[in-house]
DNA sequence: ATTGAGACCTGTCGGC
DNA sequence: TGCCGACAGGTCTCAA
């Protein structure tokens, strides 16, 4: 599920419950996710207020009173679902729900009155405490939809780069936040080849060749379009112009392609052979 | 210093 | 129906 946009619906689904409250109540159901919790999390979780809540990249990160930081990554399959009441027992049984729960690994009680609940099963997520200034919080690229990441800033972040354009965009320390479904759709926007050297839309002359301003603006304009669509997953949002398209035609006007789908450092690209250059 | 491959997990889907 | 492999929205580590 959760790429830029996805993380920032969830945050904007968890501000109610938790800008300006505390945390009356932290339970975890196991000792780790991809990383074990660490030492004392409950204990420098329990009545601390939350300052702020905002996201980073992929990264959702809320300041405490208490000064810590909690961090939390949704990895592959994680998210967090806010009730209103605790839903313990009494309930019909409801087969679906039952599996379900059994992936809900943390839950926090907030003096709200609502419950957040993270659940994930993959468990590829991570939930730590820890300096917003350091790895990889500190190592992350410009956030895509500042006024910071632009032409200029990519060309300088790809400068030199022998990965293929659709890596580099992987890449979360040239620019945060974009996963793989958003990288084949900026790319395909940008009618730019997902097997360039990432270094072609570097610097040239002292300016940006016109690959970095093509590129930069499909990121933010892709990225802003899924985000009014509250994001993406199976069920709800975004039509993709290329992702998971193979063998569909390219939607790109006049093009007569057909999608097609190829493997990049262990990752599906989709991208239409015809357009994208 | 970069880069690719493999590891970490569980679930789902399509083909036989 | 069941079994099996391929694949899934992300990092992280390790060897070349």
């Amino acid at each position: 599920m959760p790429e830029l946009p996805e993380v920032e619906r969830v945050r904007r689904t968890l501000l109610p419950a938790m800008l300006g409250a505390s945390f009356d109540r932290v339970v975890l159901n196991r000792p780790d996710l991809r990383r074990p919790f660490p030492a004392g999390f409950v204990r420098r979780l329990r009545g601390q207020r939350v300052q702020t809540l905002t996201r980073r990249g992929k990264y959702l990160l809320a300041v405490l009173s208490s000064g810590d930081f909690l961090v939390i990554h949704l990895g592959m399959s994680g998210w967090l679902r806010v009730e209103r009441t605790a839903t313990l027992h009494g309930r019909p049984r409801d087969p679906a729900a039952d599996l379900e729960r059994r992936h809900d690994h943390v839950v926090f009680k907030m003096s709200t009155g609502l419950t957040v609940t993270f659940n994930d099963p993959r468990r590829f997520g991570v939930m730590d405490l820890m300096d917003a200034g350091r790895p990889p919080l500190g190592t992350l690229g410009p956030e895509p939809l500042s006024r910071a990441f632009d032409a200029r800033a990519l060309a300088g972040r790809v400068a030199n780069r022998r990965v293929s354009l659709k890596v580099a965009l992987l890449d979360q320390r040239i620019v945060a936040g974009i996963g793989n479904i958003y990288a084949s759709e900026a790319l395909h926007l940008a009618r730019l080849s997902p097997f360039r050297a990432a270094a072609t839309v570097a610097t040239r002359a002292g300016a940006p060749r016109p690959g970095a301003e093509r590129l930069t603006a499909a990121i933010k304009a892709v990225l802003r379009r899924a985000i009014g669509l509250g994001g993406s997953d199976r069920y709800r949002g975004a039509r993709f112009r290329v992702y998971d398209r193979e063998g569909e035609p390219c939607a790109t006007d006049g093009c007569r392609g057909v999608i097609a789908r190829i493997v990049q450092a262990g990752r599906s690209t989709f991208y239409c052979p015809v357009c994208q250059r």
